[in-house]
RNA sequence: GGGGCCGUAGCUCAAUUGGUUAGAGCACUGGACUGUCGAUCCAGAGGUUGCGGGUUCGAUCCCCGUCGGCCUCGCCA
């Protein structure tokens, strides 16, 4: 093994030149070549089996794990001390390599043809009341996972992701070095914006009363950047947003953050066509066919209700607000009259998967949900009729066009939202995601990756009652969309693209706006008058005006990535140290009180206990 | 801020309509056993049913509150 790198020194003030040489192997590497030579191995005591005479230890790293054998003769004290191991103790074990004996080799390991015959054993460490073990075999609650962080990463499955991880960081780092980009690091203590996420602000001492905040990305330096001729930059930044946290969403995370100068969104988008490309061949064995499809957001919204549809599947959305005009039934006609839109999907056989409870509860969760005022639906019989609750409302004619833009079929099952097209899009997606898991639409382990393109400018916000930036507020508009910003700013696209992987949003990026004049424009359209945007973003209209290049980048959600990659249900699984729902870090008690001094100090009186 | 699920032995779970002494597997302790590998066999110990209150003759079970974990809507440029 490689030394482990410089002097060290133990409690004793003895002096090791290389503390590798407390172990010869690692747990995973002897094999039956090894046989005959006098190994030391240290690890945990993953089990253990007590004959009587012979005591068996399988001894565990992060490589793998190694059968020791206690024979009767090596020594009473060394045999007491084999026979008082308990799983999860630490251990030094010297001994010789043996093939096992016939018929006891243990295919399950890698290392299973041989065993250490120990000869010493030392004790290194005891683990007393360890709340749980890593090897047992039902997971135990998250909450003590968390609590116990370092006995749930000795897990295999958990190094497995970290290495996954790692993995994946260093080939990314690699093949951005290989394009020649260069990694820049950003400031932690940036300054707060009111635009997007909340912050996480940190008090300042040296100047009380002031905050700095933590990023919630480096977009503004990656900018500056670009104007100060680094023409490709890349980061692994870590980044914080103080919002409420979802199984994909920690309050601080990793994004993979690069920026380019001199380019269009294909120059982009091709680059991390490769790094996909890459990823998914190194990790995967997959082999990604480029240019990655893409559609319009749009057109996503149409199809699939949302802007990161997951495309291993169907059961597309499909308009049927014009044959609702035309129905006797008032719901459809009132939602169709009223500018709103009637959408459905087609759960193809599925009529037989959903009881009458079910659809109740179903519509009672996209009520609650998703704002819908109710859920219509129509499972197709054998015979070819539509049947439901309210299919007396329509005639056999209007009837038999449905069934032929559904494209349906004896034993589907078709739902129906009838609402504001927002709330169809909600609704559908919802309902789509959830039948398409249930019913077993795709292979989980599928790996289907997207751009969407060409996201609007603008959302209305109704309650501050203006314009707010649908990526962020320096997102370039296409060039023919100028013009809209004065008449219409609904209308505007921008130079935006998400990389959307299994129906996740993967990362996201735009051209940024590199002219003074249009970005004052973005401002005032935010709301933003010239006296703030000057206080706020004076610094970046500044260098817009002092040779500013086109540029543009995109943000890749590392965490997210991973778990994609590594087919895992929640980002923390992916995360050596995650927060809880609530953002709080059950092993270490962050974040906790601190002394009235500190407060003082930094000018800060709590205004009242909440209890 | 809203909706939902969960909390019983160290761990994972069970406990009939609200009814006697709250059970099982794993782990732990003691014993037996020289080839196991989820070892096996025998015995044992282990409980403020998250916490507080209420209803009841009686609460793990029903109600209210609270704490914690998870899922989700809002939120997340």
């Amino acid at each position: 093994m490689a030394p482990m790198g410089g002097w060290a020194v133990d409690h004793n003030d003895q002096v090791f030149e290389d503390r590798a040489l407390l172990r010869s192997h690692t747990c995973g590497e002897l094999r039956a070549s090894h046989e005959g030579q006098q190994v030391t191995l240290c690890g945990w005591v993953d089990s253990y089996r007590d004959h009587g005479g012979t005591i068996f230890v399988d001894l565990r790293d992060r490589y793998g794990k190694t059968q020791v054998v206690f024979d009767p003769d090596i020594g009473d004290a060394q045999l007491a001390l084999g026979r008082s191991l308990r799983s999860e103790d630490v251990i030094k074990v010297t001994g010789k390599v043996s093939h096992r004996p016939a018929g006891t080799v243990n295919p399950k390991l890698d290392t299973g043809e041989v065993e250490i015959r120990s000869t010493e054993v030392t004790l290194l460490n005891k683990c007393l009341n360890a709340p749980f073990a890593p090897g047992q075999q039902d997971l135990p609650g998250e909450d003590l996972r968390l609590r116990y962080r370092y006995l749930d990463l000795r897990r295999p499955a958990m190094q497995r992701t970290l290495v996954t991880r790692s993995r994946i960081i260093k080939t990314m780092r690699d093949y951005f070095d290989e394009n020649n980009f260069i990694d820049v690091e950003t400031p932690i203590l940036g300054r707060s914006t009111p635009e997007g996420a909340r912050d996480y602000l940190v008090p300042s001492r040296v100047n009380t009363g002031n905050f700095f905040a933590l990023p919630q990305s480096p977009q503004l330096y990656k900018q500056i950047l670009m104007i100060a001729g680094y023409d490709r930059y890349v980061q692994v930044a870590r980044c914080f947003r103080d919002e409420d946290l979802r199984a994909d969403r920690q309050p601080e995370f990793t994004q993979l953050d690069l920026e380019m100068s001199f380019v269009e969104m294909d120059d982009i988008i091709g680059m991390i066509d490769g790094l996909m490309v890459r990823l998914a061949k190194e990790l995967l064995d997959i082999d990604l066919k480029t240019p990655l499809p893409r559609m319009t957001y749009d057109e996503a919204m149409e199809r699939f209700g949302h802007d990161a549809p997951d495309l291993r599947y169907g059961m597309e959305l499909v308009d049927c607000t014009d044959l609702a005009a035309q129905a006797e039934f008032r719901v459809f006609r009132g939602v169709a009259d009223s500018g709103g839109r009637v959408r459905a999907i087609n759960a193809k056989g599925a009529a037989n998967n959903y009881s009458r409870k079910d659809i109740d509860l179903m519509t009672e969760w996209v009520q609650q949900d998703f704002g819908a005022k109710g859920l219509a639906w129509f499972k197709v019989d054998a015979d070819g009729k539509l049947s439901s609750p309210i299919a007396k409302n329509f005639s056999d004619e209007l009837l038999q066009k449905f069934k032929e833009r559904m494209a349906a079929e004896p034993g589907d099952f078709l739902l129906i939202s009838a609402d504001t097209w927002d709330v169809t899009c909600r609704v559908l997606n919802a309902l789509r995601r959830r039948l398409a898991a249930e019913l077993k639409l795709y292979d989980p382990s599928d790996m289907n990756f997207s751009w969407v393109v060409e996201f609007p400018m603008f959302d209305y916000d109704p309650e501050e009652k203006r314009w707010v930036a649908m990526h962020h507020p320096f997102t370039a508009p296409r060039p023919q969309d100028l013009p809209l910003l004065d008449t219409d700013p609904q209308a505007a696209r921008a130079v935006a693209y998400d990389l959307v992987i299994n129906g996740s949003e993967a990362g996201g990026g735009t051209i940024r706006i590199h002219d003074n004049q249009i970005q004052q424009k973005v401002f005032g359209l935010l709301g933003m008058d010239e006296e703030s945007a000057q206080e706020r973003f004076g610094f970046l209209l500044d260098a817009l005006r002092m040779g500013a290049p086109p540029h543009g980048g995109i943000a890749l959600g590392i965490d997210r990535i991973v778990m994609l990659f590594a087919q895992l249900e929640s980002i923390r699984d992916c995360i050596a140290f995650p927060k809880t729902q609530r953002a709080t870090d059950l092993m270490t008690g962050a974040p906790g009180t601190v002394e009235r001094r500190q407060l003082q100090e930094l000018g800060i009186r709590i205004a009242a206990e909440n209890k």
